[in-house]
RNA sequence: GGCGGGUUGCCCGAGUGGCCAAAGGGAGCGGACUGUAAAUCCGUCGGCUUCGCCUACACAGGUUCGAAUCCUGUACCCGCCA
C-alpha cells in the first residue's frame, strides 16, 4: 500500500498541520482513528464539502478508522463567517437537516468491516450539557486572549461584532474532539482549512486535558482566475442532492473545469492512481481542446455521487445536445432524455418565448428573458431569438413535440408540448 | 446605561430636497474570439401587461408641489465612556 500521507501531500490535500513527520507516522499506523465533521447548517452538502468526504474515503481506504461527525449541537450555534451573525435555525429543522447529511454521507466510506466508519452527532454529549458543567469543566481551559486571537473573531470585533453564542462555537467544537477521543479513541481530526483555528482549539483544549492528537487541513478549492469554485454556469451552488442539483448540471460543472484547474481537480478529488492523473495532465497540455482530463473527471465524480445509471444517461445527454449533429437528426427518445436530463418544461401550447426562458428556469424573470434575446444570447432550437414576445413557429418543434431551449453557449433547457 | 457615528441595489461604495432606478468598482449575464476553457474587447445588469407603469435607498410614520436626501419613533451595527 502507498504511504498515505505522501499521497494526500502529492495530491495536494494537506494544507496545514500540527507536526508533520508525526502526522506522517501516525496515519501510517493502521490502528488509528480519525474523525471529520460537517455542520448540520443546510438541507444538503455541496462539492465545497467534497475535499473532506473524499479525503475520509481515502484515509479509511488507507486503513483508518474515520467517525463520521454530523454537528447536530454546533449546527444549531453556527460557526462565525466573516460577513456577519447568523441566522439560528430552529431545532427541529436542525434535526433533519442532521438526519439528511447523514444518509448522503453514508455511500462514500464502508460501515462494515474491521475499519467500519461510525456516524456521531455532537448534539449527543453536548445536548446534555448543563451551564455549570460548560463553565466549569470545559470553559476553564480556554484562555480568552487565545480565543479573541483567532482571525475570525478578529474580522467580526473589527467589523459585524459577534455575538456570544457564535463565540463559543470553537469550544463546542473543541470539546467534540475531545470528547471523540474519549469514547473512541480517536487521535486525528481534519477539515477545510477554514476550520483550522476550531481545529487547533480542539487540540489545545485536549492536549490540557492529558490526550496528545493530533490535526491536518486539507485547502479551499479554488480556481486559477480567483473566482469562486463550486457554482455552476448559472451561478447556483453544486449541491449533492440530486434534486437541488441534477446529475446533468453536476456533470456539467466538472466538464467545464478550466485547463489551468483541472489538474488540481483529479488530484483533489480523482482515485485514479497517480500515473493516470499525471498522463491526464499531459494530455491536457498537449491537446487542450480534447478536454480529456474534464471528460474523466467528471465522469468519475458524477458516478461517484450519483451512480453508474445516471452517468451514462447524463453523458447520451450532454452528447446529444452540444454534439455537431443537426437536432432534427436526433430520434424522439434520445430527444427526450436528453431533454429530460437538462431540465424539461411541459407546456400545453406555445406562450412566448420569453415566457418560456422564464419558465423553464434559463432567465429569472421576463425582464431578464426580454434582456437576453436583446442581447442575442437566446436560441430556439440552435437559432438566435430577435422577437421576444412571439411564440416559436411550431414549424421548429422538433418531433412535433420538443424545443430546445439555449441560453449563451451552454446553459440549455427543454420544452415538451403535453398533448 | 450615557454620548457619538452608521444602516444605499448580489457585494463594496458615491450620493444631504427635484436633472435618481440612484455615480464608480467588483461579481453575474450576453456578444465577438475560441475548445461547452482562460485572457481580452464590447454590451448588459429592480420588476411588469416594456415607447409607459409599478416597487425600491434598514423599518414605521411625518414635513413638502416633490425625499435615498429633512423631522419623529423603532430595530440592528460600530466606537468611546460608565
Amino acid at each position: 500500500m502507498t504511504d498515505i500521507f505522501q499521497d494526500l501531500q502529492w495530491r495536494g490535500l494537506i494544507k496545514d498541520s500540527t507536526d508533520p513527520d508525526e502526522l506522517a507516522r501516525t496515519l501510517a499506523d493502521g490502528t488509528v482513528t480519525f474523525y471529520v465533521g460537517f455542520d448540520a447548517s443546510g438541507p444538503s452538502l455541496h462539492i465545497g464539502h467534497l475535499t473532506q468526504i473524499l479525503t475520509a474515503r481515502r484515509l479509511q481506504r488507507a486503513g483508518l478508522r474515520p467517525l463520521i461527525l454530523v454537528g447536530g449541537a454546533t449546527g444549531l450555534i453556527g460557526d462565525p463567517k466573516d460577513t456577519g451573525e447568523r441566522t439560528l435555525n430552529p431545532p427541529e429543522v436542525v434535526a433533519g437537516w442532521v438526519k439528511k447529511l447523514q444518509s448522503q454521507l453514508t455511500p462514500f466510506v464502508s460501515f462494515e468491516g474491521e475499519r467500519a466508519a461510525t456516524a456521531v452527532d455532537n448534539l449527543d454529549w453536548t445536548g446534555a450539557l448543563s451551564a455549570i458543567e460548560f463553565l466549569r469543566d470545559i470553559g476553564k481551559h480556554f484562555p480568552v486572549s487565545q480565543m479573541l486571537n483567532r482571525e475570525i473573531v478578529k474580522t467580526r470585533l473589527s467589523g459585524a461584532g459577534i455575538s456570544f453564542t457564535e463565540f463559543s462555537y470553537q469550544v463546542l467544537q473543541a470539546n467534540d474532539f475531545h470528547e471523540l477521543h474519549r469514547r473512541y479513541g480517536c487521535t486525528v481530526q481534519f477539515g477545510g482549512s477554514d476550520q483550522w483555528g476550531n481545529i487547533t482549539a480542539g487540540v489545545d483544549f485536549c492536549r490540557r486535558r492529558g490526550a496528545h492528537v493530533q490535526a491536518f487541513t486539507t485547502p479551499l478549492v479554488t480556481r486559477a482566475d480567483g473566482t469562486k469554485f463550486g457554482k455552476t454556469a448559472d451561478g447556483q451552488s453544486v449541491w449533492l442532492d440530486p434534486d437541488m442539483t441534477s446529475p446533468y448540471a453536476f456533470y456539467q460543472f466538472w466538464f467545464n473545469s478550466g485547463d489551468a484547474d483541472v489538474g488540481r481537480y483529479l488530484r483533489y478529488f480523482s482515485f485514479r492512481p497517480r500515473e493516470e492523473i499525471e498522463e491526464l495532465e499531459k494530455a491536457t497540455a498537449e491537446r487542450p481542446a480534447a478536454r480529456a482530463a474534464q471528460r474523466a473527471l467528471a465522469e468519475e465524480l458524477t458516478t461517484l455521487v450519483h451512480g453508474e445509471r445516471e452517468t451514462a444517461q447524463v453523458t447520451a445527454a450532454s452528447r446529444a445536445l452540444f454534439g455537431r449533429g443537426d437536432l432534427t437528426e436526433l430520434d424522439p427518445s434520445t430527444v427526450d432524455a436528453a431533454l429530460s436530463e437538462a431540465g424539461l418544461l411541459s407546456v400545453p401550447e406555445l406562450p412566448s418565448v420569453a415566457t418560456l426562458f422564464k419558465e423553464s428556469g434559463l432567465c429569472a424573470s421576463l425582464s431578464e428573458a426580454r434582456r437576453a434575446v436583446a442581447e442575442g444570447g437566446a436560441y430556439v432550437n440552435n437559432e438566435r431569438v430577435t422577437d421576444a414576445d412571439a411564440p416559436p413557429s411550431p414549424d421548429l418543434l422538433l418531433h412535433n413535440r420538443f424545443l430546445v431551449l439555449r441560453r449563451g453557449k451552454r446553459t440549455i433547457a427543454g420544452v415538451a408540448l403535453t398533448t
